[in-house]
DNA sequence: CGCCACATTGATTTGGGTCAAGCGACGTGG
DNA sequence: CCACGTCGCTTGACCCAAATCAATGTGGCG
């Protein structure tokens, strides 16, 4: 797994002005900054932050940050799925959270300075990388940024109780079905929703907090009984009112 | 379960002084203060948030708001135990979070208006109410409490992290002793981290994502091998180092 | 072509869920 | 004061879901 390249030069040598201007330019037609952490700046304030703040896309399997570390920087994502994962002191790991488009990463270095998680792309991801100063200075001028940062923060915690009923109460039938509901469409909730991208086997199972085998077994008994039809080999098609009955069933369906 | 008695009118009919009085004093010696929301408040701002401020001891059972409700207040947990319990469609419940002294309950409803969980005593407990408005005016008026907040809602998260990897993860018999180890001492940090105060089995499962009979059968095991002794019923001793080892052990220990 | 990572499938074992009975503590009412 | 019901805890017997171990299949890529 290869670290992302250092952004630390990115604030001390000013970029040169292509780059301002291409920055600028990346910034104002964003699809995702009105949802994330910057969506109530001005376009004029935008332009100001928008030089300060490198973008970069990295491929799957990047390593965004490692727990413990001081990035001195949060990351907007605006493309692909990054997961948090999180290690007991015996070395299993969960992955605790997924985040997607819009989703505000390392938030807590703005805290406690250091990364609680290891952030690892999943898919290919674009990254914005803003320093913490840059966000400091930003809250500072303009206050609209704080309920817009509270929001953030809520929806981590809503995330986190979510996984933690969702993802963990009942066999593991329903747990992989419940997953396949909560990733149909992406935030801006305009796909498809019965279209799934799936991680692989090995993540689901950190995911669900299972094994590998026994998801695999899940999807390829979905797949019998007609609830899941391959697209490509990890885009699926589901059928999302018959895994409802499945996901929330009051006792198993055997 | 009986709801906790109306505050709606404490901010439209002034209490008596006398009342004020109390209040006032009860939170210049508040123990738990300087830990929670208005830990950065001097004591003239203080002085002038308090009679806004009620407070209320109650019995172990009472809800103090359920999801869906708008309180239009957060509280502060001072005394006691609270349990948060999130609900499947199903009606299978989890119990996603304990509060502890120091705790802001119901943080949510500044972002949203309404409440995520239930929020249920354990202990018989003491709690602020803090009404939404009051929060409002005393963090424009003094900025210093918004690092405290952001404090309050990363260390939200960080409790739901944790939660999924100690209490998901692994078996019961170590999640058990994970348990156990995590509610040694009191936050506050002084009291013996080797006394545990045990909540009943049914929500021991609830927490562990178990049944109260595996949780019982668990129990009983440590107490034969001596890990753990009684103290009264529902206080027990722990051996926290013989408990490291099952809780973190590589594979199980038959 | 052969290697490697990933997915599938099978055989076997076991942890823990479920059902059911017994037990002690407590409060209530006769 | 004791009988009774209730409630929470414990214990046992049984069985199924899922972990584990292991072998085979499949695709992509040098």
């Amino acid at each position: 797994m290869d670290q992302i390249s250092p952004h630390a030069l990115d604030r001390l040598i000013p970029p040169p002005s292509t780059e301002v201007c291409r920055r600028v330019a990346r910034c104002r037609s964003c699809q995702i900054r009105p949802r994330a952490l910057f969506g109530p700046l001005s376009l004029p304030e935008l332009d100001e932050v928008a030089p300060q703040v490198p973008d970069s896309t990295t491929p799957p399997g990047t390593v965004l940050y490692s727990a413990g570390e001081r990035p001195e920087a949060v990351f907007i994502l605006r493309h692909g799925l990054v997961k948090l994962e999180q290690y007991l002191p015996n070395g299993t790991c969960r992955i605790v959270r997924l985040m997607r488009p819009g989703a505000v990463l390392a938030l807590e270095t703005l805290v406690s300075g250091e990364c609680d998680h290891t952030a690892v792309v999943v898919n290919r991801a674009d990254v914005c990388r803003v320093p913490l100063p840059v966000v400091r200075t930003v809250m500072d001028k303009q206050p609209s940024l704080f309920p817009e940062m509270l929001r953030h923060w809520h929806q981590l915690v809503r995330q986190a109780d979510d996984w933690l009923t969702h993802f963990s109460l009942g066999g593991v039938r329903q747990r992989v079905a419940r997953f396949l509901l909560s990733m149909g469409g992406d935030e801006i909730g305009q796909t498809d929703a019965s279209v799934v991208e799936l991680p692989s086997r090995d993540d689901l199972g950190a995911i669900l907090g299972t094994t590998k085998e026994t998801v695999s077994r899940m999807v390829a008994e979905f797949r019998r009984d007609g609830l899941l039809v391959n697209l490509d080999p990890h885009r699926v098609r589901v059928d999302r009112v018959r895994l409802e009955v499945i996901a929330y069933a009051d006792s198993e369906t055997p």
